[in-house]
RNA sequence: GCGUUCGUAGCUCAGCUGGAUAGAGCGACGGACUUCGAAUCCGUAGGUCGCAGGUUCGAUUCCUGUCGGACGCACCA
C-alpha cells in the first residue's frame, strides 16, 4: 500500500469512528484491519473500494446510505486531504478516486532513487529463519532447492519489509546415515578424496552413501557394523573421528557450492554434533516442576493429548536425549543467541506434527516466546513420474538439474542469434536457469504440494521466470537507447518535474502505474502471511503490465520528446522496482539476455 | 482408528483478513514482426470452485458432515 492509499484508509477509518461517536454508539467500529480496502472491479468506479456492508448492524443503516454519508464526511475534511483524492459513494461502497499526478510522482521517484521503499510495516522487528538443513551424508536435491529458495526468499522480503532478519542453518551431521557413507568408505573408498575421482565433493560422499546398499548385500553385518560406528563416535574414538571430520568437510563444502550458486546464503550456522546433547537439562527441570512425567522404565515423557497430540518420548530410558528433545535445546540457545520477535522453521510439511508438539512443549516449559515461533511447511515436489524416491533413484540431483537447465538456456540462446550480443552466454544461461527454476518453485504456494514439470518449466514462454527477466532486459534496452545520462543527471537533483508527471496522467499509463503503486501492499502481504508466492504473482502482474504499456505508448519513436522524457521515467521506475522483485525473488536480473 | 493438509478450466497454478462479473500460464483455435529485442503481444473457446448441509445482507473463502489424494501419529531424524 502507498502512502497515499494508506492516508486515504486511516482518513477512511477515522471518519467512520467519529460516525459512531456522533451517533453515541459504544460499540465502536473495531480496528482499522476490519477495514477492507480493495480494487474496484473497474478504474471508472474509483482506485480503492471500502465496502460498507459490515457496518450496516452497527448503524442500523443500509451500507448505501452509509456510504453516502461517509462521502460527505470525507469532502467536508478540506484540502489537505482532498489534495490525494476524491471520495465518492458507488452504492454499499465508498470509492476513492486517488489524486493521480500524486500517485505518478511518488512512482517515478523510484527512478531517480535507490532507497525508494520507504513502507516498512516490519520496521525493528526480529525475525530469525531456520532453513535449508541438510544431511551430510548426500548432496542437495530438488526439495532442498525448494526448501532454500523458500527461506532466501522469504528472509528479503521480510527485511525489505523493514524487519532484522537472521538466516540460521542446523547442519545435520550425525548419526547412523553419516555412518553409513563412512563405512562404505573405509570398504570401497580406498583413501581416495574427492579429487582423486573427480567428483564434487558432497557427490563424492553420496556416492559412498548409495554404496552403503552394496555393501548390505555383500554383507549381512553392516547396518550393525554402522551401528557400531555411531557407538565409537559418540564414545570419541579418535579414528572415527578423523573419517567423519573429513568426510562432513567434503559434504558441507560441496553444499555450500550449491548454496553460492542458488544465491542463498547464511548468517549463522549450528551443527547438529555440538547441540544434540541440548535439551536435556531443561527436560529435566521440566520433570522436576511436574510439567513431565517418568515412566516406569525410566524415560521421560510429555502427555500432549489434552491438545489433541499424544504422549511423546523426551528421554530415552538410558538417559539420552532424541531429536524433539534436541530442538528444545535449540530453539531455547537460539532465543538466548540472538533474542528474536519470531523464529520461522522452513521445513517439509512432513514434520507439521513434531513442531506442533515442540511448540507445545516449549509453551508448557514457561517460555512466553513460544507463541511467537512458525512452522512455514512446504509440500513435497513431485514429478510427472510421481514422488522422489531415494531407493528407486529417482531423486533429482540439484547441481545435475542446474546444469541441464543451462544447457536448454544456452541452446535457446543461440537459437535466438544472441550469443554474440549477452557477452558471456554460458554466464547468461545459468542466471536464466535460476530464474526459471527459482520462479517456478516460489509460484505455487509452500502448502501444497506441487508437480515440478521438467517440461513446462524449460518452455520459456508465459507465467515463468524468464518471462519476467526479458521484461526487466527489454526496459533496460530502452534505457539504454533512451540515454541514460539524461535521467543520471536528474538523478543529482531528485525528483521528477510536475510536466513529467502530468504527461502520463491518461487512461493508457495508469494500469501499469496502478500496478506499479501497488508494490507495497503485495509485500506487506507477501511478508505478513510469510508466502513468497504472492511477490511471485505481483512480479509477473508487473512484468505483463508492462509488457502491454510498451506496445502501445512507443518511448523513444515518438515525436513528443517531453511525452519520451516522461514515458522514459517511468521505464525507469519499472526496471527499479522489476529490479527489486527480482532480488526479493531470488531471480537474477538480468541487463541483456 | 486419530490428527494435519489439499481438492478451482483438459494440464500446472493464482484468488490477501468473507465482498462488486472467479483470474493467469500451458495446451487448442485465429490473428500481429519494413516500427524501442516476436524468449513478445492481441483475440476465441474452456469452470455446478469435489459433494451435501449450515452461518451471513453476501461463501471459492468460515462451520459441520461426506468423498478423494497427500502426509503424520518411533525410546529415527
Amino acid at each position: 500500500m502507498t502512502d497515499i492509499k494508506r492516508l486515504w484508509k486511516e482518513a477512511t477509518y477515522k471518519a467512520l469512528a467519529n460516525l459512531a461517536t456522533s451517533m453515541g454508539l459504544e460499540s465502536g467500529v473495531g480496528d482499522m484491519e476490519a477495514l477492507v480496502a480493495e480494487y474496484p472491479p473497474k478504474p471508472e468506479l474509483g482506485d480503492i473500494g471500502f465496502p460498507m456492508f459490515s457496518y450496516a448492524k452497527l448503524f442500523k443503516k443500509s451500507p448505501a446510505a452509509i456510504a453516502g454519508e461517509m462521502e460527505s464526511l470525507l469532502a467536508a475534511k478540506g484540502e489537505t486531504l482532498l489534495r490525494y483524492g476524491r471520495p465518492k459513494a458507488v452504492g454499499p461502497y465508498l470509492n476513492i478516486f486517488l489524486d493521480r499526478l500524486s500517485i505518478i510522482g511518488e512512482v517515478l521517484a523510484r527512478g531517480t532513487r535507490s532507497d525508494w521503499n520507504t513502507y516498512l510495516p516490519f520496521n525493528g522487528r526480529k525475525v530469525m529463519v531456520e532453513f535449508s538443513c541438510p544431511n551430510t551424508n548426500k548432496p542437495l536435491h530438488l526439495g532442498h532447492l525448494r526448501n532454500n529458495v523458500l527461506g532466501e526468499s522469504l528472509s528479503r522480503i521480510l527485511k525489505a519489509a523493514g524487519a532484522q532478519v537472521r538466516k540460521v542453518n542446523l547442519i545435520n551431521d550425525r548419526g547412523i546415515h553419516i555412518c553409513k557413507s563412512m563405512l562404505a568408505y573405509q570398504v570401497y573408498g580406498g583413501g581416495r578424496s574427492p579429487e582423486d575421482e573427480g567428483l564434487k565433493s558432497d557427490h563424492f560422499v553420496g556416492k559412498y552413501y548409495v554404496l552403503f546398499n552394496q555393501l548390505k548385500k555383500e554383507d549381512p553385518g553392516a547396518e550393525e557394523k554402522a551401528q557400531e560406528l555411531l557407538r565409537l563416535w559418540e564414545s570419541g574414538d579418535a579414528e572415527t573421528l578423523a573419517l567423519w571430520k573429513k568426510m562432513n568437510q567434503w559434504a558441507v563444502e560441496g553444499i555450500k557450492t550449491t548454496y553460492a550458486r542458488q544465491g542463498v546464503g547464511f548468517d549463522d550456522y549450528y551443527f547438529e554434533s555440538l547441540t544434540y546433547t541440548k535439551g536435556k537439562q531443561e527436560v529435566l527441570e521440566g520433570l522436576s516442576r511436574g510439567v513431565f512425567y517418568r515412566d516406569g522404565d525410566g524415560s521421560v515423557w510429555a502427555d500432549l493429548e489434552d491438545v489433541g497430540l499424544d504422549r511423546k518420548v523426551l528421554l530415552r530410558r538410558d538417559g539420552t536425549s532424541i531429536y524433539i528433545t534436541q530442538d528444545i535445546g535449540t530453539a531455547i540457545q537460539r532465543s538466548k543467541d540472538w533474542p528474536f520477535d519470531e523464529l520461522v522453521y522452513v521445513v517439509a510439511s512432513e514434520q507439521h506434527y513434531h513442531f506442533r508438539a515442540l511448540f507445545e512443549i516449549l509453551r508448557r516449559l514457561g517460555y512466553s516466546w513460544s507463541k511467537n515461533l512458525f512452522h512455514l511447511a512446504y509440500g513435497l515436489v513431485n514429478l510427472p513420474s510421481g514422488r522422489m524416491k531415494t531407493r528407486e533413484g529417482t531423486v533429482v540431483d540439484a547441481d545435475d538439474l542446474i546444469d541441464e537447465l543451462t544447457v536448454l538456456a544456452q541452446k535457446e540462446i543461440e537459437a535466438k542469434g544472441r550469443d554474440a550480443l549477452v557477452g558471456d552466454p554460458a554466464a547468461v544461461a545459468e542466471k536464466v536457469a535460476l530464474g526459471a527454476l527459482h520462479y517456478y518453485l516460489l509460484q505455487t504456494s509452500p502448502t501444497k504440494d506441487m508437480l515440478y514439470d521438467p517440461e513446462q518449466s524449460l518452455s520459456f514462454t508465459g507465467n515463468t521466470g524468464p518471462y519476467i527477466q526479458y521484461m526487466g532486459a527489454r526496459a533496460c534496452s530502452i534505457l539504454r537507447k533512451g540515454g541514460e545520462g539524461e535521467l543520471a543527471g536528474r538523478r543529482e537533483t531528485g525528483g521528477v518535474s510536475p510536466a513529467g508527471a502530468a504527461v502520463l496522467n491518461n487512461e493508457s499509463d495508469w494500469p501499469l502505474l496502478r500496478c506499479l503503486a501497488s508494490y507495497s501492499s503485495a509485500l506487506e502481504a507477501a511478508a505478513r502471511v510469510k508466502e513468497p508466492s504472492i511477490m511471485a504473482a505481483y512480479a509477473h502482474e508487473l512484468a505483463s503490465s508492462f509488457s502491454g504499456w510498451y506496445r502501445d505508448n512507443p518511448v523513444l519513436s515518438n515525436p513528443d520528446p517531453e511525452l519520451s522524457q516522461g514515458r522514459l521515467d517511468l521505464v525507469k521506475a519499472v526496471k527499479s522496482t522489476l529490479e527489486q522483485v527480482c532480488s526479493l525473488l531470488c531471480i537474477p536480473f538480468l541487463e541483456v539476455m
